[in-house]
DNA sequence: GATGATACACTTGTATACTACCATTCCTGT
DNA sequence: ACAGGAATGGTAGTATACAAGTGTATCATC
């Protein structure tokens, strides 16, 4: 696991937080991996209370199983929980793309014509491992947009179960068309064209389901059932 | 505050979790009003750990305010809240209504069948107060029948918010309308008639939205901005 | 050798002690 | 009378200690 500086005001639960969920998405923990609250204070540099904090909140959303009296463990890629993740995403993302397409000013546009042209730049320069974070931060842009930061916010760690399947997906093919799909977006948003919008998340999303087979199938001690 | 008996098996951290959900929804812990750590331990005979991490995760869904080192607070209803939690719930709960008209089987129907006989039942006898726990039930029935009951779940807390403006709705005229729905809802499922369902459930939600307008002006301490 | 009991090392759950910080109050000096 | 500051009480954040349970390994017994 590899474990990164504290920042200075950070609370301990906070930092615990934000290794444990981006080790799990890079896959550093794999699933079925044992987390001890006492190891991994100690790694830390911190207390078991604030790492027992975290432990929980990954295992509200079903990263972390944990077993009383027994042990902790990284969860296996659940095909279900993948399933259902990709379907909120599907379906709020839509919706929300259309309340964007209501709302969006010219800030808002403008977040996007950033993000979108950086893509693009890292694309070109064969930078491909830059475009995960501005991926998901272009579709918070959209949420932020809309007005709808909370369920962004909500959704977010659920979304790690879909996160990890993407981190595992080596195509880089498929860079190429997530940031054609990116911009083609951003045009619809530009020209308040819901429909066309609503089509574009649909198919943006589906590119995903595909490479599931094919990773399972390298990698099926990674997963549940 | 309301304090619940304490189950056998039950952590203290789950017990602590249900007295203060409890109590939140039914406002018997008003908006705005403080929680002490030490205190709500005394009242429940549990020590602080488990009251904090029930606390930290209402936090999470902004019920609860932390303020660390001052005090933790009953969150204020929040109009934007409420309308992030309505729009989520509308999303989603069309969708899956969709999924229901596909997959429902026998079994699914035959649960929706009891529980709306049941809400039937009840409102002819004019005890609408059962009734709040079995429309939960309803819609929690067709999440399990299109197998999306994880999306359920995480949703769950935040709908505290919108529960919250729900108990304070006392117009029992509507009990009589938001069963109708019910009913309706189940026979367009029954027929998978998805186009009916769908705009059953977009009406359904909008009954609540009207009544928001009247219970700010007569409770608006409760109310945020 | 096979089997069963028991001690042990480990886990999470809970309780308690301590720390840093904030807000108020009350006392002191001007 | 008023302003400033130290003392005080309370909070959440963290650390540590203890309790209860689980799985394993060891050892005695058959």
């Amino acid at each position: 696991m590899e474990v990164y500086p504290k920042f200075p005001k950070e609370t301990a639960r906070d930092y615990a937080m934000r290794v444990l969920k981006g080790n799990i998405i890079s896959l550093d923990l794999k699933p079925g991996t044992s987390i001890s609250e006492n190891e991994l204070a100690a790694e830390l540099g911190i207390s078991r209370t604030p790492v027992r904090e975290a432990i929980i909140e990954l295992g509200k959303a079903y990263l972390i199983e944990i077993y009383p009296q027994r042990g902790s463990f990284v969860s296996l890629i659940d095909p279900k929980m993948v399933e259902e993740a990709r379907f909120l995403r599907r379906v709020t993302d839509t919706a929300v793309i259309e309340e964007a397409c209501d709302q969006a000013d010219d800030e808002g546009i403008a977040l996007l014509e950033d993000n979108v042209s950086l893509q693009e730049f890292y694309l070109s320069k064969g930078m491909t491992e830059k475009i995960f974070e501005l991926d998901n931060q272009f579709h918070k842009t959209i949420y932020q947009i809309a007005k709808k930061d909370i369920i962004y916010e909500i959704h977010s760690t659920l979304m790690i179960h879909f996160d990890r399947v993407r981190t595992l997906s080596v195509e880089t093919v498929k860079d190429f068309k997530v940031v054609g799909d990116h911009r083609k977006m951003l045009e619809a948003i530009k020209a308040k064209d819901k429909q066309t919008a609503v089509e574009l998340v649909n198919k943006h999303l589906t590119r995903y389901k595909i490479d599931e087979k094919e990773i399972r199938s390298q990698r099926p001690e990674y997963f549940k059932a």
